[in-house]
RNA sequence: GGCGACGUGGCCAAGAGGCUAAGGCAAGGGUCUGCAAAACCCUGAUCAUGGGUUCAAAUCCCAUCGUCGCCUCCA
């Protein structure tokens, strides 16, 4: 297997610090307001990820956390006038839920900040006593000059970024690029106490906290979206390895941004669409789709367009799970040999695709392909049975990729009847050759969603 | 200003030195069908532009144009 790191910023042969065993932590999210879909993508992302390595036979030891303590939270807490805790509680529970609509794995552990404090306040006392923070009023601050390697993950070097004229200089720190491992706290705002007095963990210092707590001082992969390798991960790395004084994360895998009429979706910029308007209009699977299409690591585009794309495609993949005909007369024996060895192909070019630091559009070019042969199959008259295998192994990679291809209409049990009378009736009219009329009443049900598929084994209807 | 990514048929998108440039959607033609739908078959790109390296480039190098990201909170 091959993993772009973005640490190297070259694709790489995979090795884990323990055979068959992946240590894998991604970035959460702050959770101070309803998710968009751009943390369902990377959400969806590292779910990919993960379904692939189990299927290759690793056992995955999966991190995510929840970053439930920060400015936002609190400010947005005193705005609403509510208690900043039960505003993240709120939102982790929304986002769980939304997770398990997406069909994505939970996580192994998920750790959140405010239940991490002891482990987050050791660190930082072991970074002041190895001189690699100082603090300052109450605040704790990374010394950044201390660590030579600082900017190795987003080659950056310290003397660059220190003529930037974005950064504000806060005559508190040694140096402007020194950042926050605790704040102290204003009044009125969550506190834990701490050597330094009441305050709370700067941003960057929980996940080196838990990653340390729940994985250990070294992990395989550590993820997220590519807005965070500057400065969350690149100051990650630098607490971590300047605390245990070993490399901390063999793989950086970073996913690349969800875009709205081109431009990044993001809260500052205002062109977001919440996981809940999304799952109101469209299937979990559409979205899923979307993300499987193209590369992890480049922008994905997100249009109502494209979207409706998705979701054809998704109708294509399932085209490959209908049933053969009951009165299928059975195909010929070269048919059924070329399926299988459709089967063959498709499984080791799915498998060669996502071993390509999990090229997922290349593995569903094989699915689709796959499709075409069942299909082809089908229509050469092939029975059940005869496709059963095929079938059974496009559900299987299809699973992996965790694509459902469940049907997700509402179902109402109630009209199936109605349906089915109405289709009796129909046939009735078209053994009478009243076609005007059986058209009518296939497309009246059409508009009312109901789609009629009339073939020689009779009539079948799905919802639209 | 610094760092980085990207530009492949109408749309989404894979491919990263050499087999016929994957796949999906859309479109057109055909088979099947009473008609449709579904399914099946067939049809299209020389890879932003201009140079260069090489026996060979969409793939490497340089330049230009364009788009986007990070440098402040961000998945």
């Amino acid at each position: 297997m091959k993993v772009y790191n973005t640490l190297s910023r070259k694709v790489e042969e995979f090795q884990t610090l323990e055979p068959g065993k992946v240590k894998m932590y991604v970035c959460g999210p702050t959770v101070y307001a309803k998710a968009h879909i751009g943390h369902a993508m990377s959400a969806l992302v590292f779910d990919i990820i993960r379904r692939y390595l189990e299927y290759r036979g690793y056992e995955v030891r999966h991190v995510m956390n929840f970053t439930d303590v920060d400015d936002k939270i609190i400010l947005r807490a005193q705005e609403k006038g509510v208690d900043p805790f039960k505003l993240g509680e709120m939102y982790i529970h929304e986002f769980e839920k939304h997770l398990q609509d997406f069909n994505i794995l939970p996580a192994t552990v998920n750790p959140r900040a405010t239940r991490e404090m002891e482990q987050i306040i050791t660190m930082i006392q072991g970074l002041v006593e190895k001189g690699f923070a100082y603090d300052k009023d109450g605040d704790v601050y990374f010394r950044v000059t201390r660590d030579s390697q600082y900017g190795k993950l987003s080659g950056r070097r310290i003397d660059d970024m220190q003529s930037g004229y974005r950064i504000e200089v806060d005559e508190r720190k040694e140096h402007p690029m020194d950042f926050a491992l605790w704040k102290a706290a204003k009044p009125g705002e969550p506190a834990w106490d701490s050597p330094w007095g009441k305050g709370r963990p700067g941003w960057h210092i929980e996940c080196s906290a838990m990653n340390l707590n729940h994985l250990g001082e070294q992990i395989d992969i550590h993820g997220g979206g590519n807005d965070l390798v500057f400065p969350h991960h690149e100051n990650e790395i630098a607490q971590s390895e300047s605390y245990t004084g070993k490399t901390f994360a063999r793989y950086w895998i970073h996913n690349g941004m969800l875009q709205l009429s081109g431009e990044k979706m993001s809260k500052s910029v205002g062109n977001l669409v919440t996981i809940e308007e999304f799952l109101e209009n469209h299937p979990a699977d559409a979205l899923r789709m979307l993300v499987l299409n193209s590369g992890y690591r480049n922008p994905l585009s997100f249009s109502d367009e494209i979207l409706a794309q998705a979701e054809k495609a998704i109708e294509r993949l399932r085209s490959g799970l209908k049933p053969a005909p009951a009165a299928a007369p059975g195909a010929a024996q070269s048919v059924v040999d070329a399926l299988a060895h459709q089967v063959e192909t498709a499984e080791s070019g799915f498998v060669q695709s996502m071993d390509d630091d999990f090229n997922s559009a290349g593995a569903l070019a094989q699915l689709f392909d796959l499709v075409r042969g069942i299909n082809q199959a089908r229509a050469d008259g092939a029975t059940g049975a005869q496709l059963s295998a095929a079938q059974l192994k496009l559900r299987q990679l299809t699973t992996v990729l965790g694509l459902s291809l469940e049907k997700e209409t509402e179902t109402h049990q109630e009209v199936d009847g109605f349906v089915n009378l109405l289709i009796e009736i129909r046939r009735e009219l078209r053994a009478n050759k009243l076609w005007e009329l059986s058209d009518s009443v296939r497309d009246r049900l059409a508009a009312l969603g109901v789609v009629l598929e009339d073939s020689k084994e009779g009539t079948s209807w799905h919802w639209k």
